[in-house]
RNA sequence: GGCGACGUACCCAAGUGGUUAAGGGGGGGGUCUGCAAAACCCCUAUUCAGCGGUUCGAAUCCGCUCGUCGCCUCCA
C-alpha cells in the first residue's frame, strides 16, 4: 500500500509515509469568499478531492482541512461597495461555494475553518514570532515577519532571496517595514476596517498567518500534505513555511502539493486576465455536472489543463458512455451461466487503476483502465455472455471505482407513477408494433427528461441531464 | 532579466531506453435495428516541434534551435 506523491519542496515524487501510521492529515488552501470561484479554482480542490477519495478508498484515514479567507482586502473592498459588514459578503459566497463544491460532487473536508473564527490562533503564533524576534512592529501597528531571520527563505520557490530586489512589479512605498521583502503578519486597525483585539494588539490579521494558524490548530505543528495552486507557492506557502517553523522549530509540512492551472484561451484561467468560466453558467450552458467534474479531474494535476467548448464536450461524451453502460447493465437480463473470466477482468482493471493512481494520482492510465473496461463489458452484454447476476457484479465494481472519480449517474430513483405509465404504454404499444404511438410516447417522455432506448433486453430508460 | 514546466494524430492526453506509440473526443466505413439511440467491428501518428549527438536500439538520455505556458505581484 504505497503511494507516490511529487513533493515540491523535495521537487522529486517520493513515497507517502504519514505521520502518524495510516493516518493522513491534509490541509488545502481554500478560497477567498469575496465573490463566487471559478472553475479554475475548483481545479484545484478537485484535485484533493480526488487524493482524499482515493487515499480512503485504499483504506487510509484522512483527515483534511481546507480553510475559507473570509477576511481580506477583497471583501474589506466588496463589502465597502456594497454598504454592509464584511460577514454578509463573505457568508453568501461561502455559502455559494459549498453549494458548488456539492454540484461537483466534492468531498465536504472534514474541517471547513474560517479565519474570522481564529483570530485568537493567529495572535498567539504572531506574539511567539514577536518574541523571537521574527517579527516586528511598526508605527501604525502593524507586525511583519523579517525574512533575514529565516535563512532558508525561498527554498520552496526556489528563488534565492539576495535576488528578490525591488523591482518595477514590487511595491516599495510600504515605508516603516525594515526590508521591503518583509511580509504583513498582522494589519494594524484603520478607520473602516474591522479590527479584532487581542494579544497582540487591534488589527486584523496579514493573509498567510491565517493558513499556518488553522493547520496547526487542527493537523499539529507538522502535519503530512499542504495543497494548493501553483500559483501559491510563492509567497503564499513560502511565507506560511517561514512563519510556522520560525515559531515551532518543526517541520511545517512533510509533503507541498500543488496543481498546475486550468487554462483558457492558452492562458491560465484568473479573473484578472478575465477569462474565466463559474460553475453556475457552465451548467446553464447546458454542460452537466459530472461532465463539468470530469473536464476538470481528468488530466494530471501537475499538467496545465484546457478548458473550453471542445474539454466539455469530451468530457460530456465520456460521461455518457458510462452512463450508457450502466443503464445497459441495469436492463441487462440473460439465462447465461456467470462469466468465469469476469474476476480476471475486474482484477486487471483494479490494478491498472491503482499502478496509475499509486504513481502521483496518474489519472489518465486510470481512466483508461476503466474505459477499456466498459469496452469490454459492452462487448460482453452484446456476446450475451454475462449473467443477470454478472452485470449486477459489474455495476457494483464500476461503482467501487468510481469512489475515486464520482463520474458515474446517481442510483436511478423510482419514477414517479405518470412517467411509470407512460413507459408502460410505450411497452405496449411496442408489443402490438404501433410505431407511431410508440415514438410519439418517446417523443413525450423526451420532454419530460427521460430518454428512452429499445433493446433486445426491451426498452431501457434513463434520466437526461 | 532570474527560476521552472512543456511541445506526441483533427482536438484533449498517457507513454520517460527494447515486440503492433494507451485512453477519451471528433471524422469515415460497416454490423445490429420498424425508426431513433446505444453498442460492437474496421479505418483515421512508419511517427513523437526541428537539428545534431550517445546507444546494438530513443518519443524516451545529452546538446543546440524554435515555440508555448507558468512563477518572480493579489491569485487555486
Amino acid at each position: 500500500m504505497t503511494i507516490r506523491l511529487h513533493d515540491t519542496m523535495a521537487g522529486a515524487t517520493r513515497e507517502l509515509v504519514p505521520v502518524e501510521p495510516g493516518h493522513v492529515r491534509i490541509y488545502s488552501c481554500g478560497p477567498t469568499v469575496y465573490g463566487p470561484a471559478h472553475v479554475g479554482n475548483f481545479r484545484s480542490f478537485l484535485f484533493v478531492d480526488v487524493l482524499v477519495r482515493y487515499l480512503r478508498y485504499k483504506g487510509w484515514r484522512v483527515t483534511w482541512a481546507m480553510n475559507l479567507t473570509d477576511v481580506d482586502d477583497k471583501i474589506i473592498r466588496a463589502a465597502k461597495a456594497a454598504g454592509v459588514d464584511i460577514g454578509s459578503i463573505s457568508d453568501k459566497f461561502a455559502e455559494q461555494f459549498l453549494a458548488d463544491m456539492a454540484t461537483l460532487s466534492m468531498t465536504v473536508p472534514d474541517i471547513l475553518p474560517r479565519a474570522t473564527q481564529h483570530i485568537a490562533q493567529m495572535a498567539d503564533l504572531i506574539g511567539k514570532l514577536l518574541a523571537d524576534g521574527h517579527a516586528y512592529r511598526t508605527d501604525d501597528g502593524s507586525i511583519f515577519f523579517r525574512i533575514a531571520s529565516w535563512p532558508t527563505y525561498g527554498r520552496l520557490a526556489r528563488l534565492d532571496p539576495e535576488g528578490m530586489r525591488v523591482g518595477e512589479r514590487v511595491e516599495s512605498d510600504e515605508y516603516g517595514k525594515d526590508d521591503v521583502r518583509d511580509f504583513a503578519l498582522w494589519k494594524g486597525p484603520k478607520e473602516g476596517e474591522p479590527s479584532w483585539d487581542t494579544v497582540i494588539g487591534p488589527g486584523r490579521p496579514g493573509w498567510h498567518i491565517e493558513c499556518s494558524a488553522m493547520s496547526m490548530t487542527y493537523l499539529g505543528e507538522t502535519f503530512d500534505i499542504h495543497t494548493g495552486g501553483v500559483d501559491l507557492i510563492f509567497p503564499h506557502h513560502e511565507d506560511e513555511i517561514a512563519q510556522s517553523e520560525a515559531s515551532t522549530g518543526r517541520t511545517f509540512v512533510n509533503y507541498w502539493l500543488h496543481c498546475a492551472h486550468l487554462q483558457m484561451g492558452g492562458q491560465k484561467m484568473a479573473k484578472s486576465v478575465g477569462n474565466i468560466a463559474r460553475v453556475s453558467e457552465t451548467l446553464a450552458s447546458g454542460v452537466s455536472p459530472r461532465a463539468l467534474r470530469l473536464a476538470l479531474i481528468s488530466a494530471h494535476y501537475r499538467a496545465a489543463l484546457s478548458f473550453g467548448d471542445d474539454s466539455l464536450q469530451a468530457a460530456s461524451s465520456a460521461v455518457d458512455r458510462l452512463d450508457a453502460l450502466i443503464t445497459a447493465l441495469t436492463a441487462y437480463r440473460s439465462d447465461s451461466p456467470d462469466d468465469g473470466t469476469l474476476a480476471t477482468l475486474f482484477d486487471g482493471t483494479r490494478a491498472a487503476f491503482d499502478t496509475a493512481m499509486d504513481d502521483d494520482l496518474n489519472i489518465s492510465p486510470a481512466l483508461a483502465a476503466l474505459f477499456d473496461l466498459i469496452r469490454e463489458l459492452n462487448r460482453r452484454i452484446d456476446a450475451r455472455t454475462l449473467s443477470t447476476a454478472d452485470a449486477e457484479r459489474a455495476t457494483l465494481f464500476i461503482r467501487d471505482l468510481d469512489r475515486v472519480l464520482a463520474i458515474a449517474p446517481p442510483e436511478a430513483a423510482a419514477l414517479d407513477s405518470e412517467l411509470q405509465k407512460l413507459l408502460d404504454d410505450r411497452t405496449a404499444a411496442r408489443a402490438g408494433k404501433q410505431w407511431a404511438e410508440s415514438d410519439r410516447l418517446r417523443a413525450v417522455l423526451a420532454d419530460r427528461g427521460i430518454l428512452v432506448e429499445d433493446t433486445r433486453d426491451g426498452q431501457r430508460w434513463h434520466r437526461a441531464e
